[in-house]
DNA sequence: TAGATTGTTAATCGATTAACAATC
DNA sequence: TAGATTGTTAATCGATTAACAATC
């Protein structure tokens, strides 16, 4: 069993793993192998058996993986087996829309706060949480024990937004706003605004007409 | 002027050096170092360099680059200067964040229908597009040159309407259900899925209690 | 001219993949 | 036993970073 040095890729991919094994276990599949699972998630094998191994002999030789045994060890390892409160700043669509998916999200993973900085949003109901003023954000972390945030707010109060979420003592930010947050070191900010998406996206579109960038269509790989 | 094998790492800074210079473009700024960029975007100024230098000669030695110039040349890369037409299908609270998030988007890059498998949500406005059929999304695609479907239904029926879109004509795909779609390889998806980053933020928090996983505090890094 | 900054080559670093002995 | 499949080492591949001549 390795201990140091876990990349971010390796990690990434842990929660699709998980994703797939928990299909698989509602199927009643018992048993799973690195060709099965990359076949199915696009992904080489040897890197889905190296992955893995980086946290423990979860295998078996000529067997494969005990579903339901990785499904808990991959739980283990993202922490998904404790409570992890989490806090939602920005309670526009987006925000709204991701309280929703709430119910997807695992059992122990919940969003327990919403706030917003506007007077009129603030006292609505979003399900059953009542959104709070930006004032009552640092005791609610503390009081209900938040250490993730999420950023729903538009881009120029995003960094505003963090910081009070780092002041109030979240450990960790996942944010949707369109700008790269300047965060202390030890705070995990992970980027999950869809426009870079979308933009990036656009490169990949072949050319209206075919006059030039031809060489795209050859070199780019799509996956 | 470099022309192939252009990376994906590098295309999905683009939109980022985009919107960064955008923003100093309304502050003004007429030209900015890639030292200034990786300042601000926390990335290595060579990296940015290296990336601009793909597509052209857009800097001046001694000087720095340009932000107009830079801004129109990056936005030729991204095709973001011709009208790109967008189809969302899945009319629930998260596609209506996303229509609004439009108008955030380029000018030239819109949404131009929604569609929904609900009957209920069939005929619904939002914002100024009426929700369609899943059985006009065919048709549709093809009249309004559709070229990027956004999927943001339910896991279980997003292979379907992946599908559905690329049987359409659709080029490129932006998901946001938490499966990994088939696709025939010249059709480009990317991933939006938030509980995959989510789940990710989680492996970095802190051990609850201080007995395991010490390596972790020293070990990881934070970006 | 002196200082700044690019574009680019070479060096480094890290991640992916292939290959295979171990073993179920 | 024969076939399957892991965990792991070694080879490959690709991306990032450092360094520097060119030049504004």
């Amino acid at each position: 069993m390795k201990t140091l040095k876990i990349s971010e890729a390796v990690v990434r991919r842990l929660p699709i793993y998980l994703r797939h094994l928990m299909e698989l276990k509602q199927r009643e599949v018992l048993t799973v192998s690195s060709q099965d699972l990359g076949q199915k998630l696009d992904l080489n094998p040897a890197q889905i058996r190296k992955d893995l191994a980086y946290f423990g002999d979860f295998g078996r030789k000529g067997i494969g993986y005990d579903v339901s045994y990785l499904i808990e060890q991959i739980r283990h390892i993202l922490k998904l087996d404790q409570e992890v409160h989490v806090g939602l700043v920005g309670a526009g669509k987006l925000g709204h829309a991701l309280c929703n998916y709430s119910v997807y999200l695992n059992d122990n993973m919940k969003i327990v706060a919403v706030f917003d900085a506007m007077p009129n949003k603030v006292g609505s109901q979003i399900n059953n949480l009542t959104v709070m003023a930006m004032d009552d954000l640092r005791d609610t972390v503390r009081r209900l024990n938040i250490r993730i945030g999420i950023i729903t707010v538009p881009a120029p109060e995003a960094q505003h937004v963090a910081d009070q979420f780092v002041e109030a003592g979240v450990e960790a930010i996942l944010n949707f706003a369109p700008v790269i947050l300047k965060v202390p070191s030890h705070i995990r900010v992970h980027a999950a605004d869809f426009t870079t998406d979308l933009f990036s996206l656009a490169y990949y579109l072949q050319e209206e007409d075919g006059k030039e960038k031809v060489e795209n269509g050859e070199t780019v790989n799509h996956s």
